[in-house]
DNA sequence: AATGAATGAGTGTTCATTCAT
DNA sequence: TATGAATGAACACTCATTCAT
């Protein structure tokens, strides 16, 4: 499994400062000229530091889209585990996931964007590690599916899961079609209303 | 708009023949290395050609990448006209439109998950060309969806229009999750019946 | 030193009609585009044949620039003998020597701006043929310099020769400054009387 | 009009050390090779930097070019402006001018057959930025004579100013005849009184 | 910790030349 | 003879990464 990213530098509390401005600013990077059309002295430059303190605080270009990979997947894991942490029963277990999960994704639609078009290009090692995380996260949905009686066999447990998982992205996807034209509720609502109507837990 | 690739070489057949070769090999390539770390002289290579011969069927890279994705488009919309073409109950065209576009992304999963990953990084006037023909696809599904009486607002007709022809996709890119464990019938069976749930045309 | 430029092709009489549309074709060519920004096909496409059929009446792309100079030179040469011939007196063989020699730059000025801009991308065998001519009709200046008494030592006798064969070329080299504001009698006259005042052959 | 040739680093000394370095470099191999049978690595090797760093100071091979082009001009041009500056007296103004002009090429012979013979070469906005250099320096003769009186009409200055710059560039362009047999002074000396016989300023 | 100059490996593309038809 | 598809070597340029200061 890969291991977390290492800086260089002891200062802990600097380090966490300048990975923090490193993603926001690789994100905005990256969705402007891709990953491999952008350098990383464009996203340094974003930063404001040099080319070369970019390598205080990473070790390459790979590691700069695998933090913002992994700070994605991880970020909808927190916001659905606390989603459903205060239910009980399991239909609202599962309707609080998804709905947190869209919440996410919307809140997060750029990095989300670039995960989804650049992550195929980490180095086999991040691939690993960040489908291990994804894989984790779309196991979380099985089991909530399970338990709200959603599934009629393993593999339409394997199916739901991963439409319920993959569906919100089009929240990312595609919002080069109707760009600003839809408010952020109805985005939401809209996508939530299919996916549960989807899994039969919504009168039409 | 962006023109149709253009060739060098005089014979037509020819020129048909080796872009299907070089299409396919591209797809392998692309899927293997991704379209960056692939090379050009990787794709001649899977086709059998010299590097050198690759320019007298196409101008660029950018031009292998933009046939396939227009191949792509071009396909789904294709098998989404002959579908709804015999029918003439709105319902009816609307699931037949649906049905065939579910089958057609599962037959070409290999491209449309290329598509997916590396089209953002086309040249501009590519892409432009691309989403023109993407935005008319999911036009033609917003048509289909008004006259199915299944959208209560243009918001939710945009909304719906989407979620409908990118739910499919998930079938291309969540492969790696259930690898062959999933049957074809099951994966389009499945993403259909959901489909047509959270639109409400099916008895859950 | 370098062999003429051989054909594979037997019909003499098509071999030395087709060079001379070669010549002609690529004197414009190498004009437009120079030497190494031409390719041969564009040359063979304004000769109207084929890339391959060019190969045919030339052994390659240096045997086209080789025989444009070659001839350049030749021509040059053998408007000076002719125009020397009916001539016994020495200053009047000079001074008809240098106005045939102007004409004939005049003349081919096209081909004699490829010549200074080009020939030394010749290859070097190329280039040593070429020097060979041209060192040729150099030293007939020499000759014709010492008889009409224009040299008061050896050096002299080198520098004016060279002078007099080169400044002519100002008529093809400088044709950008002027443009067509100068007409062809006009340069003429100018080049001729300041050559004939630089040897002390005129009055001023 | 093309910009000044722009380097990525900051250090103003160094870039102007780096690329007084890089012009000799260049004119050697250039002369060695041609500017087209020449790699910009060829060129870095004898400055003894690697290829990548050679784009730290210079944006394309076509800046190297034209950074010996426009130095060679302006060489040229300083050299004539000092020359003529001390007087007042018209003729003494052009003598001057043409014995600097001579001398100058002299010294710079090497970077002025460089750019005869391959400047043409440069990309367009490099040549229109050349040509308007070389225009201003011709066109600073065409004063000079008109204020010597050595012109009857305008088309004789303009051609008098395109041999009195043209001719010293013999030195350059015919070292290959006379190689070292002739000396500095001679070569000089020759070429000087050559110019000022055809302009009638001197007796025979 | 930060800088920024230097490195050198890597790749898309062009084109002179060949050769089967 | 002529064609034109195929070849493969060559090259300018970029950029992730390093390291002396």
């Amino acid at each position: 499994m890969r291991s977390a990213v290492i800086a260089k530098v002891k200062d802990e509390e600097l380090v966490k400062a300048r990975r923090r401005q490193i993603v926001d600013a690789a994100v905005a990077v990256f969705l402007d000229k891709s990953y491999h059309n952008a350098t990383v002295g464009d996203v340094a430059q974003r930063v404001g530091i040099s080319q070369g303190a970019m390598y205080t605080y990473v070790r390459s270009k790979d590691d700069i889209l695998y933090m913002i990979c992994a700070e994605a997947v991880e970020a909808h894991n927190e916001a659905v585990q606390q989603a459903i942490a205060p239910h009980t029963d399991p239909v609202a277990r599962l309707r609080a996931a998804i709905h947190a999960f869209v919440v996410s994704i919307h809140a997060t639609r750029d990095s989300t964007l670039v995960v989804y078009r650049e992550a195929h290009d980490l180095e086999p090692r991040s691939i690993k590690a960040l489908l291990a995380k994804a894989g984790a996260f779309i196991a979380t949905f099985e089991t909530l599916l399970v338990e709200a009686r959603c599934c009629k066999s393993p593999d339409s447990r394997v199916m739901l899961a991963n439409i319920v998982t993959y569906l919100p992205t089009v929240i990312a996807n595609r919002a080069w079609y109707w760009r600003s034209r839809v408010s952020r509720d109805k985005i939401i609502a809209e996508t939530s209303a299919f996916i549960l109507r989807g899994l039969g837990l919504e009168k039409t």
